[in-house]
This record gives structure tokens, C-alpha cells and sequence, in this order.
DNA sequence: CAGGATCCCAACTGATACTG
DNA sequence: CAGTATCAGTTGGGATCCTG
């Protein structure tokens, strides 16, 4: 009803509390994708969170120019980064971080810095679980 | 070298900071994933961060009995939920938010709220982005 | 009830070649 | 330089059937 939980409306049914997909998983999905947090990360260092399509590509190991592409159109057509072309010989073509984008990123930050200090342990847990996996068999 | 954003250690080139692939992005993209947030969110605000596997898969809504295994044996290999397993007939599976998992709940709460509060703007971008490319050709 | 095994399709990603 | 277009390989997820 007007339950709300990590920014998903959710109704209370008889048989307990019932979600449907919505929100949030869209922009997750997008962060977790292969390259936007890279991209997001590069521009957050930057001064003026601002960077030529080059300078990204050079900064982001094994990046192909085309998934380059695509990311920074996805940011784009969510309003989190910003394309400023100069038409020149040879074209120029910055990114940056929009108002919006540059607000992510406390929050990015906050989660970002929850997973830096458990990683350690994740890796220890996942290890355990694919040991006593292989072993019971 | 030590520099670090987003929980990523970058170096800093003669050409600029270099990132390359690493632990934020494993952990992002399983939140991202198609299911695994919806789960995450219903151990939540259950009692006890505490369910069984019929009450999840009620309360979630389109997902399969498949992919709700898959969601629970990620996370638990994660080390961020933990199975009980009741031998009984029929048999009772619980599944519970670890102490590491329930520790994630405020960085990803801080980060819905934020997905929650930009959303409508993101939408709004979304098809600007979208109608302006439809035009132009 | 919980979940393993299979099959199949759709989406994502990479490699390569071409262009304003 | 900063793209777009095309093709091929890989992965994610759904549908279905079977079992302790």
C-alpha cells in the first residue's frame, strides 16, 4: 500500500507482502552492466567530471569502442551524463557528469564503500561454499 | 596507486587515471540481476529476516521456481543469506539474511532512496532522449 | 515442498570493417 | 576522432518435466 522498502512500493496480501519488478531494478541492472560503473567511476575523478570519448576509452581496460559507445548513450538517454560535440577536424566529443548524474554519486559512494570493506569476506565465503560443494559432491 | 573511488584502486598514468575490472562491479551486477534485489528486499522486512521458499516465491511476482533457486544459491554463496534446512516431510527450506547481509541493507537503502527520488526525472529524460532522436531521423 | 535437469530463445557482448 | 553496421559467440532467463 504505502509500504515502501529500498524504494519499491509493496502490498500486503493475506499471504504476506507481495512485490512487483519496478524502479529500482532498472537503474541497478544499468549500473551492473559491464561498464557503467567504470565509466561513472572516470568521470567522478575528472575535473569538471568532464572527458573526451578518447580519454575514456584509453582510461578503461578492455573497453571496446563500441560498448563505449553504447554505455555513454545509456547514460545519456537517462540524463546522468551529458554529450557536448565540436564539430572540428578531427571531432571532439566530451562527456559530463550531469547535475543529476554528479547526485548519484554520494550515494554510489556509500555503497560502493559498504562493498570495498565486506569483498574480503565475500571472497572467503565464496570459497567455502564451492569447497564444501566439491567435496560433499 | 592508492587512490581509490567507488572502492576501486586506480593508478594515474601519463595519460590519465586507469581503472581496470574489479570487485564493485561483481557485486553490482548480482544486485542487478533480474530477481536478486526483489528477494534481498522481502528478507528485508520480514520478521527475523526470515522466510521459506514458498513464502518468496509467492510474494514475488512472475518469478520461477528456476530462478528463485539460482537468486537464494548466489546470495548464499555470497555469504549474505544462509539456509535452514528443516528434514521433514514435506520438507521446510528457511532462508535468512546473514549478518554481512543484513549489514548491506543501509548502503543499498541509501542508494534506493536515491533511485527513488530521481526516478521520475530519469523517466522524464528518458523519453525527451527518445522523442528527440525519433524526430531528427 | 523444494529443487535438480533439459531444452530453447532472447539479450548482451566482442570482433571486425567501414564512414563523416 | 568518434562513431555506425554487421556478424558470431556467450550468457541469462523462461518453460517444462522429474525426484527425494
Amino acid at each position: 500500500m504505502d509500504n515502501v522498502v529500498h524504494g519499491r512500493p509493496y502490498e500486503v496480501t493475506k499471504d504476506g507482502p507481495r512485490f512487483r519488478p519496478c524502479a529500482p531494478h532498472g537503474v541497478l541492472s544499468r549500473l551492473g552492466d559491464k561498464w557503467t560503473i567504470l565509466v561513472m567511476s572516470h568521470l567522478a575523478i575528472a575535473s569538471g567530471h568532464r572527458l573526451r570519448f578518447s580519454e575514456l576509452k584509453h582510461g578503461i581496460d578492455g573497453i571496446t569502442q563500441r560498448m563505449l559507445t553504447l554505455t555513454l548513450r545509456n547514460l545519456e538517454r537517462d540524463g546522468l551524463v551529458s554529450r557536448h560535440y565540436f564539430p572540428e577536424v578531427p571531432p571532439r566529443v566530451e562527456y559530463e557528469l550531469t547535475g543529476m548524474g554528479a547526485s548519484m554519486l554520494p550515494a554510489l559512494e556509500g555503497f560502493t564503500s559498504w562493498i570495498r570493506d565486506n569483498w574480503p569476506r565475500m571472497e572467503e565465503c565464496r570459497n567455502l561454499f564451492d569447497l564444501a560443494k566439491a567435496e560433499h559432491g
